[in-house]
RNA sequence: GGCGGCGUAGCCAAGCGGUAAGGCAGAGGUCUGCAAAACCUCGAUACAUCGGUUCGAUUCCGAUCGCCGCCUCCA
C-alpha cells in the first residue's frame, strides 16, 4: 500500500516516492522566536511530528530541519524594546521553544539552523541569483525580480498580473518594480544589526534564510517542505522562485500545509484574551499527553476549534487507552486458554490503522480503528480465555500508536512509598472483609490523586485525571 | 474584488458513488462488598439548503446560505 500525501503544488493526493530510496528529507517551517510559540504554532509542529514519526515507522530513514528565525523585524524591534542584544533576546524564547517541544514529545530533528548562523550561505545565494539576472538593487536593499522568474504563483495559484491594491504600494517604504517583488537582502540601518558579507552589509530577507538553509543541509532538490496554510502566500511561493532560480533545479517534491488552529471559532489573539501558550494550559492543569492528543487527532487539513471541552474529550479518550495498557499490564506470562482470536483482530485493526495513516496521514480514521481494537480486547479479556500471543499482539498495536502518535498510553510516574504502603495495607484491610478501613484509605489515596480499581487480578492503581 | 477551505448526531470527528467508523457526554442493564474500570443495549430514515448527473449521492456537478483562512508579518 502506498504512502499518498496531499500536495499543495499539484492540489491533489500524490503517491509519495521520496528522491533517494528508504530516505526522506524534510524541511518543516519554525518558529520566529519572538515570543513563547501558542498551541495553533504546535498543532503545526505536533503534526510535523507525526508525519516524521509515521515515514520512521513505515521503514524511513528521515533527515529533518527545522529553522530557527532569530533575526527579522519583530526580533530585532522586541530586543531593543527590551534593551538587550538581538542574541541575548532570541536565546531566551529559543530555550523556551526546546522545553515545550520536549514537554509535547515530539522527536528532535537533525538540524536546527539558526538564521544568524547562516549568513555567509543566504550572501552567497543572493550573489548567485544576482549573478543571473534576478536580482536588482533599490536603496541599498536587493530584491527578486518576479518577473524573470516564469513560474512564479504556481503553488499559491495566485494571478501574478493583478496587482496588489493601490494603497499597499503607495504606503511601502521601499520602491520595487513590481509590489509582488520581494526583498532578498535588506539595506543596513543604523540602529539595526547587519552583517558584513560578500554582497555588501545588511541583513537577510524573511524568505531567503529558508531557501539557503534547507538547500544546504537537505540539497538542491529536496522531498517534503511544511508549514502552516499562511505559509503558502508569500513565504513559500518566494522561496521556490528564489531557490529554482538560482540552481535551474527543482526545489521541493512535496509541498504540505496544515490548516490553522482557532479558539472556540475564532481566530486566536492577544486582544481577544483567546490566545494559549503551552505554558498556560499546563498552568491551568492539563494534562500535556492529552493536548498532544488532542491536537493531533484532528485531519491536520481541517480547521481544528479548539475548546476546553474538546480537550476535555480528549483527556478522557486518552484515559481509555492507558487504561487498556494498565489492565494489559496485570497479565503475566502464559495465558493459553484462548485461540488466538484476538491476536488476529488486533493485526486487522493496526493494518487498518496504517492504511488510514498512509492516506495523507488520517489520524482521526486510525483512532477509530484503534478504538474497535480496544473494545474487543475488553471484551475478549472480560470472557478470560486468551493466549500470551493475544495479549502480546495488542501491545504491539498499543506500542505502535505510541511510536506514531507519541504517547506511549499507560505511562505513568512510579509511586513513592508511603502510597505503596497504603495500598498493601487497604489490600489487607480489605482481605479480612474490614471494608470501613480499606474504603478510608481508597478515599485517602483518592485525595492524593490516587484512584485505585479492584479487578480479579488485584488492586490496580492510576493517577486521577484532572 | 481574487484565491482556497469548511458545514456529518448534544459535543468532537472519520467516511467521499451503493445506502452513516470511532471518541466524549447521556439513559437502562450486567459485573463488583461498595466503587471505579469494563461489557451489553439505546442515538442521525440521515450527512447546511435547493437543483442536476446517475439504476443509486453524504460522497460528483451547479447555485444559495453560513463560517473561516490567504491576498501585508503570521504555524
Amino acid at each position: 500500500m502506498a504512502i499518498r500525501f496531499y500536495n499543495t503544488l499539484t492540489r491533489q493526493e500524490d503517491e509519495f516516492v521520496p528522491l533517494h530510496s528508504g530516505e526522506v528529507r524534510l524541511y518543516t517551517c519554525g518558529p520566529t522566536v519572538y515570543d513563547y510559540a501558542h498551541i495553533g504554532n504546535f498543532r503545526t509542529y505536533l503534526w510535523e511530528d507525526l508525519l516524521r514519526r509515521f515515514l520512521r515507522f513505515r521503514g524511513y530513514r528521515v533527515t529533518q530541519a527545522m529553522n530557527l528565525t532569530d533575526v527579522d523585524d519583530k526580533t530585532i524591534a522586541n530586543a531593543r524594546a527590551a534593551g538587550i542584544s538581538l542574541e541575548d533576546y532570541t536565546r531566551r524564547y529559543i530555550d523556551a521553544f526546546f522545553e515545550d517541544i520536549e514537554t509535547l514529545g515530539i522527536e528532535k530533528a537533525e538540524h536546527y539552523p539558526r538564521a544568524t548562523h547562516f549568513i555567509p550561505d543566504m550572501a552567497r545565494l543572493v550573489g548567485k541569483l544576482m549573478e543571473r539576472g534576478h536580482v536588482y538593487e533599490s536603496r541599498g536593499s536587493l530584491y527578486f525580480k518576479i518577473a524573470t522568474y516564469p513560474g512564479y504563483g504556481r503553488l499559491s495559484r495566485l494571478d501574478t498580473a493583478a496587482g496588489v491594491g493601490q494603497a499597499r504600494i503607495d504606503s511601502d517604504e521601499y520602491e520595487r518594480d513590481n509590489p509582488r517583488d520581494f526583498a532578498v537582502w535588506k539595506a543596513p540601518k543604523d540602529d539595526e544589526p547587519f552583517w558584513q558579507t560578500e554582497i555588501g552589509p545588511g541583513r537577510p530577507g524573511w524568505h531567503i534564510e529558508c531557501s539557503a538553509m534547507s538547500m544546504k543541509l537537505l540539497g538542491e532538490t529536496f522531498d517534503i517542505h511544511t508549514g502552516g496554510v499562511d505559509n503558502i502566500f508569500p513565504h513559500h511561493e518566494n522561496e521556490i522562485a528564489q531557490s529554482e532560480a538560482a540552481t535551474g533545479k527543482p526545489f521541493v517534491r512535496y509541498w504540505m500545509h496544515a490548516a490553522h488552529l482557532v479558539v472556540d471559532g475564532e481566530k486566536m489573539s492577544k486582544s481577544r484574551g483567546n490566545f494559549f501558550t503551552l505554558r498556560d494550559l499546563a498552568a491551568r492543569g492539563y494534562d500535556m499527553r492529552a493536548v498532544r492528543y488532542h491536537l493531533v487527532s484532528v485531519h491536520y487539513r481541517k480547521p481544528l476549534n479548539f475548546t476546553f471541552e474538546g480537550l476535555a474529550q480528549s483527556q478522557a479518550a486518552l484515559a481509555r487507552l492507558d487504561d487498556l495498557a494498565l489492565r494489559l499490564g496485570q497479565f503475566g506470562a502464559s495465558h493459553t486458554t484462548g485461540t488466538g482470536d484476538l491476536a488476529a483482530k488486533a493485526r486487522e485493526r493496526l493494518q487498518g490503522m496504517l492504511e488510514d495513516l498512509d492516506h495523507d496521514l488520517n489520524t482521526a480514521g486510525a483512532l477509530g480503528h484503534l478504538f474497535e481494537l480496544v473494545r474487543e480486547t475488553h471484551t475478549t479479556l472480560d470472557t478470560g480465555r486468551f493466549s500470551t500471543e493475544d495479549l502480546e499482539a495488542v501491545r504491539k498495536v498499543l506500542h505502535a500508536f505510541g511510536r506514531i502518535f507519541g504517547i506511549e498510553p499507560g505511562q505513568r510516574a512510579d509511586l513513592d512509598a508511603e502510597i505503596e504502603d497504603l495500598i498493601r495495607r487497604r489490600a489487607e484491610a480489605r482481605s479480612q472483609r474490614n471494608f470501613a478501613e480499606s474504603d478510608r484509605i481508597r478515599d485517602d489515596l483518592l485525595r492524593r490523586g490516587i484512584v485505585l480499581e479492584d479487578t480479579p487480578q488485584g488492586v490496580r492503581w492510576k493517577r486521577k485525571s484532572a
